[in-house]
DNA sequence: AACATAATTGATACCCAAAATCAATATGGC
DNA sequence: GCCATATTGATTTTGGGTATCAATTATGTT
């Protein structure tokens, strides 16, 4: 059996869609003990409005009217928290990616940098089994497939 | 069926097979056209050594005699060629580790640091279908899974 | 609604890993 | 052995990321 996919394209409605993923966050951060600042919140708002994953520097550069620190710290939080991942691609550039719940595993497009998400990921189970094999008690995992997506394929 | 293992447990005659090691790796870089120097060999060596993913200044201090441009440059190199891989491990310093052939996934002890590696990954074709089902052409992929080793477990 | 407390912000200074520079040196083909 | 050129390494520079700290703001309480 195939795994699911979602290819989500960056360019359909992003501000309902965005704004609720901004909420869900900003609401367990809440749970957590963090406030809901406004800085903050632009920081997620603008990290879920990007369709790709991006550099801390970027995410500065969309934010002119918030401080740097400010955007470190809100990356940093995001992911402490789980609500983001840090992403080593080719290029070596460190990148962040809000990751959406249950969607762990990305997929890649080197030419354009587009990225589609693995909704489940029947590797888990598997991956399990094999590090327990080794002894290892598997605690997480990060998986990333490179390639190019079918708009690339195409051109 | 599980895929298969191999412990590389660091304390079983690193001379002569690092040696080897080494000896593959320049002779790759040679036909490539990069230059047999003696810093370069240490650098390979000292990296080969090394049981472990480790940053590019544990390296340095392992190298007094070797300077620090060169072993970066070497540790770049080494990237490039396809003969290291940078890894991200959960305290967010950047290491590196030698990629022996074949083996691109490895299960590392977010404890110790101990790591052991996937001989065989049953989940590439799982994934090479799954990117075709999301319009991808995969080219590669990356893997890593975190979790405790035997002996931490035990501790 | 005003208060008290504590977290957050942001301008700035700072740190340090990594890359760039460049003269001196070592390498490999001839 | 010679030469063109890649490589080295001491040093400088860059820039991503963090620490600092006074001012500000969110939250719970009364």
């Amino acid at each position: 059996m195939v795994p699911n996919f979602t290819k989500h394209s960056g360019h359909e409605h992003p501000k309902p869609r965005s704004a609720a993923v901004v909420d869900n966050i900003v609401t367990h951060l809440s749970a957590l003990g963090y406030r809901d600042t406004e800085p903050r919140r632009l920081v997620i708002s603008a990290a879920a409005a990007k369709d790709r994953p991006f550099t801390a520097e970027e995410l500065c550069a969309s934010l002119p009217c918030v401080g740097r620190a400010t955007v470190y710290r809100g990356l940093r939080l995001l992911v402490e928290t789980g609500h983001a991942c840090r992403v080593l691609l080719e290029d070596h550039e460190l990148r962040y990616q809000l990751s959406q719940p249950g969607h762990r595993h990305h997929l890649l497009c080197g030419v354009c940098g587009a990225s589609a998400h693995l909704d489940r990921c029947d590797t888990e189970d598997i991956l399990r089994e094999a590090a327990a094999a080794a002894g290892f008690r598997m605690s997480g995992h990060w998986l990333e497939v490179y390639g190019e997506c079918g708009e690339c394929v195409a051109d």
